[in-house]
DNA sequence: CACTTAATGATCTTCTGAAGATCATATTAG
DNA sequence: CTAATATGATCTTCAGAAGATCATTAAGTG
């Protein structure tokens, strides 16, 4: 599966969730989804607003969970 | 911007359109929209499905482009 | 303690775009 | 040329992000 590090990442920088999404302009539902790993969608626009905003890139935000089955 | 680089990775491979939908099980629309980068959003099992496909990363993929904007 | 304010979770409606199918047009093979 | 395959374009369906709202909880202040 796809993992998020999104909780990850705003722990270790002690940020809450309407803090990122007041910064980034992103919908609060949205990070909340991402936050709790509940997103199965999203939105490349989102994807650039967080990497800006964390500064890093899109695989430090999202990795693939090598996991053994292809589920 | 997002980056994908998922035309550049099928050249590499010499793989077609159809190849990577058929074998990926991703709507052949969805790999054309990725492959000529006019989709705006995207489903994590489509991502994890070329991530595996291709034996890659997210980061592989998906590419924050550092403009100078933040658009 | 009570009161206020901010943060979060949950829920609902709206709306965007991927999924899926289909058709027309290349492109390639015979 | 004919047949098969690949691609682009278009349409409908449907899932889920966007946006708003309400209830609950946590944190701060008197």
């Amino acid at each position: 599966m796809i993992k998020c590090h999104l909780s990850k990442i705003m722990g270790e920088r002690k940020l809450k969730i309407v803090d990122v999404a007041r910064d980034t302009g992103i919908n609060r539902g949205t990070i909340t989804r991402l936050y709790h790993e509940t997103a199965s969608r999203i939105e490349l626009e989102a994807v650039e607003a967080l990497c800006r905003y964390f500064d890093c890139q899109v695989g430090d935000l999202f990795e693939l969970q090598v996991d053994n089955d292809t589920d």
